[in-house]
Order: C-alpha cells, then structure tokens, then sequence
DNA sequence: CTGAAAGCGCTAACAA
DNA sequence: TTGTTAGCGCTTTCAG
C-alpha cells in the first residue's frame, strides 16, 4: 500500500499523511482519522522513497572482521547502543577476516547507501587508503591508530608495557612474547612494541626462539606455547596479546606440568571473561571495549550530522588486573 | 552526483548508464564510455531509489537479543554468510534483552525497510504473535520452536536428556539443575523437562533446593552454586542449562575444594570454546550454531524468492561431548 | 541497440 | 491549517 492508497481509505489528503508521519501541522481531527487508518491498515511509510527524498538513510554501516571475538561483541554491543538511541540503524558486515572483503564492503557502502561508516580495521594497506579516501561519508576507524583518519584507539603500547614491568616486578628474566601479525599494528605490533620497551628498561634480551606468532584463537596459544616450552631453556614469564591465547597457553602448561605462576607466569590483554574462568586464573589489562564503541558511533554521529571536521583521534586507557597467574 | 549528472559526464543517456548497472543491452562502445566515466567520478546509482522502483531492498533483519554471546554470534556469523553470498546485506538490531524491544523491533521492520526477518527468538508473549502475524515479509524464527512460524532449533530436550542420563549412567543419584527462566521455552523449558525426563525414568527425584534459576551468565552460575551447595546435603552431579553457567559453577567448586567430577559431576550444553579452557573441562553438547545460522538465512531467503509458503520447523541434532567433569 | 517519457512512493514549497 | 504540485534518482516500457 503507498500512500495515495492509504489516504484515500483514511479520507485525508496524501500531504496530510506526510505531515502525521513528519510532525507537521495537523488538526485534531485529521490525526484521529489517519491513527484509526493505521492501526486498521498497519500502513507504515516506505523508507526508501523516503531516503530519495531526504538524502538520508538513517543507517550506519559497521564493519566487523569476526563476530565471535568477545572484544567484537563488546564493541558493537556500544555502536548499537547509541545508534538506537539516535534513530539510526545498523548495517552489519561481517569481512570474515578477508582483507579484500573489506574493501569491498567500503565500496559497497561508499556511496549512497549509509550515512556513515564505523571500520573495524585489522590491517591497512594502500587500497584501504585509495577506497578510504575516496569515500564521501564520514568515517570512524575502531581499534586502529591511522594519523589523518577519525580513530578511537586503545592504549595496546601502554598496556603490554605494564604489563609486562609487572612479570618482571615480580621477578622473570627470561620473558616470551606470543604476538599477532605485525601488520595488524594495535594488536600486533604496538603490543609488541611494549613488551619490548619494558625489556629493554630492564636491561634485559628476547631469547632466541621466545617470540611466536599466533594468530587470535586459544587453539592458536596452545600450539605457540608448545614450542616455547619444548626448547632447552624455558621462558619464565610469557606475554601474549590477546587473552585467548594465554587461555591456550595456560592450557597447555596445565596438561604438561608446567606450573603458572611459580614455573612461569603469563598475561593477556583484554580482561575478558575467560581470563576469569581459566584453571588459573589471568592477569590481564582491561580495555574499554564498549566504551570504544559508544565513543566511535558518538564521533561518527556529529560529523554526520553537523558535517566532516578534522581528523579527531580518542584514545583510550586501561587497567591492570592482576589475577593468579602473576601471582607471586 | 545523480544518474542525469552522470550520463552527461559520460556522454551517453541515463537510460544507458541504467542498462550499464542493470545488465540490459548495451554496446561495448558505450560500456567502455561509461565504464571510464565510473573510474573517474566514482558514481554508483543511489540504492534507495533503486528500491523505490524495484520494491525490493536486499537487506535483512536480524533481531538478536545480545552480541557478547558465542552462540549467537555463531549464529549470525552463519547468517552473514549465506545473505552475503546472496547479495543481500544484514540490518542488525540489538535488542539488549528488552523484549518491548524486541516487538519495536518488528515493528520497524514490519513494512518497506526490509526484504525478510530473522528473529532469535527469546519468550514468546501473545504481543509477539499479534505483531508477527501483521507482518507482511517473511519471517525465520531461530533457536525456538513456535509451531506456526517458520523455525530452525536445537534439540534442547533431546540434548539434555541425553546429558542427565550419561551422569545417572556414571553414577550420580542426586542431581541438581541449574536452569534458565521457563518462559525461554528452548533454553529454559526443554532443557529442563529433559533434565526431569532423565531422572524420572531411573527412579530418581529432584530433590528440595535443587533446581536454581540462573541467567545466562557465569557471574551468575558461580552464584547459584553456592546456594546449590550450601545446603545439608550436596548434589552429586550439576546439569546446566549452559556451558557459562556450567563455567561459574565449575570456579565455585574449585575455589571451594569441591572435587570435580569426584564429589560432583558438571555438564553444560552448547560445546563452546569455554567448556574446553575451564580448570575442570566440560562435559557439553555441541549443537549446531553456525549451521542453524545458515538453514534460517536459506529458509529466509527462498520465501524472499518464491514468496511466503507454508510454514517450516527444522530441528537440527546434538552431539555429546565428554570431557573431564563426567570423567569416572 | 537506443532515448524519451512515465511513474515508483514520498516530501515540501506554494498558494489557498 | 490544508491540498496541489513539482520534484527526489532510478527503472522500464515503448517507439524508433
């Protein structure tokens, strides 16, 4: 049913049913007509035509690379929040972590689609830039630290650093990382980055073979830690970047006998649920995941209303939270 | 930039430049003509007003309860999948376990917005059934079974019961339920009658203080297990109605010297990543996220197609898989 | 194969 | 306050 349709049945004019559904002047009178109309009918206006007219969607697109990664979850779980609040919609893409299907997505969503675009970008290569820069709406990346783009960031440097001093506050020497790729910048290398730093304040050496790359499952942690553990000399204190893999490497050290943290201790990064519920129990830092996302849709919702601005970036803290697997 | 504005740049008629995007005739001539124009504007024709003509807007609902659940981001990585396959886009809305909102949800989608809907489903009120049965797209409901609608669910009772009768097997005589709210027919109503299933048919009773109503979280399974075994006389075995709740009861006993499976067996449903990295692993059954995902998004998509038929419940299987707390 | 023109459902400027 | 009317950007007949 359009809407000629539908205001003849309700014995109104088609301008007066544009007016009951945008707020205009409207008697008494033709307001009751048009409200028994719909609750007979169920008419309700049809969004796109509406869209033709006003050059406005109502909708953000948010592009995630997985769904089933608790900090993911988290994150959107704030985007959603404000964008309800604000009347706005959620166009989710899911990328699969397929670097291509990322930029796809942009330009799939690039013009005439959303009124705006929350990424959760994982790495950043020339094409992101090229589609990046040619995209007319504005832009939020989540997670990442790109100089000339709207980022909200969190402090992986700061974190892994702490984190870090913390193990050899308390006593490791001879420290493993199991990172992420480094071309995934937050995770993989400022993470990295501040492990390092804390090594080096310390005065002391990555070991040959204490630096593994993982990728973000605990699977992953599991079978990275079976070959830190298999070497001659064996890490007292292992870093990872992500609680998942400290759950696989705390499993792994749970079946083999390797007692955390008396033999070795390990952290995460992330302070998820997980890091609570494994055998022992992980020190991690906590990042404000939801907090991320209700700052991004809140940084993407006043340049989509008020226009692009200057590149803003918000990075945020964290926390500390020393569980057993430190504790010492 | 419009499809009149772009077909004077590229020098053809806007009749051309819409055959170019909706593969009708055209000659190579003036596909290289447009093709070049495209490379250098970027235009793409407006997706709202193609909507208007077409009637149809290659989007989809999805109406979830919560993100930060593996389940369902399983699932919904199982629908995103299948819809982008298809070229369909999936229009997200979080409902964050307000069911009004859920039924706002419907309502928004009810008309013009979307081409179909995926509702995960939680109670299942008559305001549900009023508004569902006004709706004129096709709807998939996931994770229950309302007879009437279309469906894809687990087998919750035969899951459960299965679970219950593999710890009676190994000896457990005074079992315990932790559960969900029984107006949640599959999680919290199935699950349990399968649970009771189980007893009854070896005899056995539920006894007093025995049966917990939990959420869907750990925090508050760990809570419920104090009350379970706080009581004179302790349960020797815990069936939880999930494998979060599983996991808090699982850190009760633990950080209360409560041997597991020795002094008490535990199990949980759903075989997350979580039954696996616990202190003590746990017993679960798999069920099919991902695939339920993908059988709602196909039973969706070819009602979009071939338009609404008679409704269709398809329930998938279950696996059991033992792990260490059912290990004697 | 091509272009002109009508029309999709809606909004808003305009005149009443 | 109201109704008429001219578009919004696109697709698709229809006549060439």
């Amino acid at each position: 049913m359009n809407i000629s349709e539908f205001a003849k049945i309700a014995g109104v004019s088609k301008s007066a049913v544009s007016r009951y559904f945008n707020n205009g002047y409207l008697s008494e009178e033709k307001i009751a007509l048009i409200k028994a109309a719909v609750d007979k009918t169920g008419y309700a206006p049809s969004l796109s035509a509406r869209s033709v007219k006003n050059k406005v969607t109502k909708l953000v697109g948010v592009i995630i690379p997985k769904l089933s990664s608790e900090s993911i979850a988290r994150i959107t779980e704030g985007i959603s929040e404000v964008l309800n609040e604000q009347g706005y919609k959620l166009l989710l893409v899911n990328t699969a972590n397929d670097y291509n299907k990322e930029i796809d997505s942009l330009e799939l969503l690039r013009n005439n689609w959303v009124d705006g675009i929350i990424l959760m970008a994982s790495v950043f290569t020339k094409l992101h830039k090229t589609v990046l820069d040619k995209i007319r709406v504005p832009v939020v990346i989540l997670g990442q630290n790109y100089k000339g783009y709207n980022c909200v960031c969190h402090d992986d440097f700061g974190a892994a650093y702490s984190l870090t001093r913390l193990m050899i506050d308390k006593g490791a020497s001879d420290l493993a990382c199991v990172g992420v790729r480094m071309d995934d910048m937050a995770t993989g290398k400022f993470r990295f980055d501040g492990f390092m730093k804390a090594l080096n304040e310390s005065g002391l050496t990555l070991h040959r073979g204490n630096h593994e790359t993982a990728d973000f499952t605990s699977e992953s942690g599991y079978d990275h830690a079976r070959r830190l553990f298999s070497g001659k000399s064996r890490p007292d204190a292992v870093f990872c970047a992500t609680d998942s893999i400290a759950a696989g490497v705390v499993l792994y050290c749970k079946e083999n006998g390797i007692r955390i943290p008396q033999d070795v201790m390990v952290c995460g990064i992330g302070d998820s649920r997980l890091s609570r519920l494994t055998s022992t129990t992980i020190t991690s830092a906590h990042l404000h995941y939801k907090t991320a996302g209700i700052e991004a849709a809140n940084m993407l919702l006043s340049q989509v209303d008020r226009g692009k601005s200057a590149p803003r970036i918000l990075q945020l803290g964290y926390e500390v939270v020393e569980r057993e697997s430190t504790d010492r």
